[in-house]
DNA sequence: ACGTTTTATGCAACTAGTTGCACAACGAGG
DNA sequence: CCTCGTTGTGCAACTAGTTGCATAAAACGT
């Protein structure tokens, strides 16, 4: 239940059309949560039949041209609804660890390739990230807006570290191993 | 593509019943792959179908009753394949961040009673790990299987840690911040 | 003026996971 | 003996997310 109100997030900052809504995914919504264009034009429709949501007026609905959409108000209504919301933490589910603990049985052939693979690409989203701290949040400003946005993206940089130190543990580890091969 | 796989590992560490692999997921195995006995059932289902499993010969398998499986050198081949193959890391979602993130457009009203319960709940959950990690891996056995379980024991105490702190820390942003209200 | 690429929207089918319920057997208590 | 709670297995319907494809307009090179 948590897409459409991501969707007013962050039509709420800025206004957009579906395909910039796609593209804002892909940037700084998306470290913690993604979403496909389908699954986006699917849920503008579906928040537009609502009533949260609306195109705006000024562009013509033709196929193929841009449409935007604004907040309404019961859209605004809904998202404070939500976000106030008590919500129990799901489970993790990572295949990663679980073929780590897979490997403890079948043997670990194989596996230390793709650590190396995800230790590479999380030092990379790490290095994003810092970049973009950097740029968007210089000591000075700190309204309130910018210290809770700050935070997110902490909790983001945090789980970076966290992945490649521990990626960078495991492969210590596998080079003390005995090699390999299945219980 | 995960579950088939946790359980055709949980049913090489040992062979059990459905309820059985319900109870093992919610401990061990659940502290990063969780799934409901449904799924299980569903899933045992289509691994017998597919030659990677059979159940137990002991047992008769009237509805009720108690039906055992183990895995087939097939079911081993294709967990070890799984293991080994190279897969690409999947992007995060968390609905905590997200309420964060519309919490500075909309307001923080009611946000902060459901941080402080899941600080209490990550404290629950990082104690029950430190619990375990002291029964299950003293300082002296390490043989190549304890040390990989280890490994991910390790991963979900440090992923709880996390969580404690960015929330321990969110709060107390929450003390600085001129009291709430949306933008 | 014409074909190719890019931008933009969308449908349909599929996969994975969740929720709610049903049903059979067994054991314990009145 | 017979109801009631527990253990154990399972179906059906639903929700969320993914994948593959279709379509239309505009932008651009030749």
């Amino acid at each position: 239940m948590s897409l459409p109100h991501a969707i007013l997030t962050a039509l709420l900052e800025k206004p957009s059309s579906g395909l910039e809504l796609t593209r804002r995914f892909d940037r700084s919504i998306g470290y913690f949560w993604s979403a496909t264009h389908q699954q986006i034009y699917r849920e503008l429709g579906k928040l537009e039949a609502e009533g949260h949501i609306r195109a705006l007026p000024s562009e013509q609905p033709a196929r193929g041209q841009k449409k935007s959409y604004e907040v309404l108000p019961a859209g605004r209504a809904e998202l404070a609804r939500w976000t106030a919301a008590s919500q129990d933490p799901k489970p993790h589910r990572d295949p990663l660890l679980l073929r780590m603990r897979a490997s403890a049985v079948v043997g670990t052939d194989g596996i230390e390739a793709d650590l190396r693979r995800h230790l590479a690409l999380h030092r990379e989203q790490l290095a994003e990230y810092e970049e973009i701290e950097k740029r968007d949040f210089p000591p000075g400003r700190d309204t309130p807006q910018d210290r809770l946005r700050h935070l997110v993206l902490r909790a983001g940089i945090d789980l970076e570290t966290f992945w490649t130190q521990w990626l960078t543990h495991a492969l210590e580890e596998f080079g003390e191993l005995p090699d390999t091969g299945p219980a």
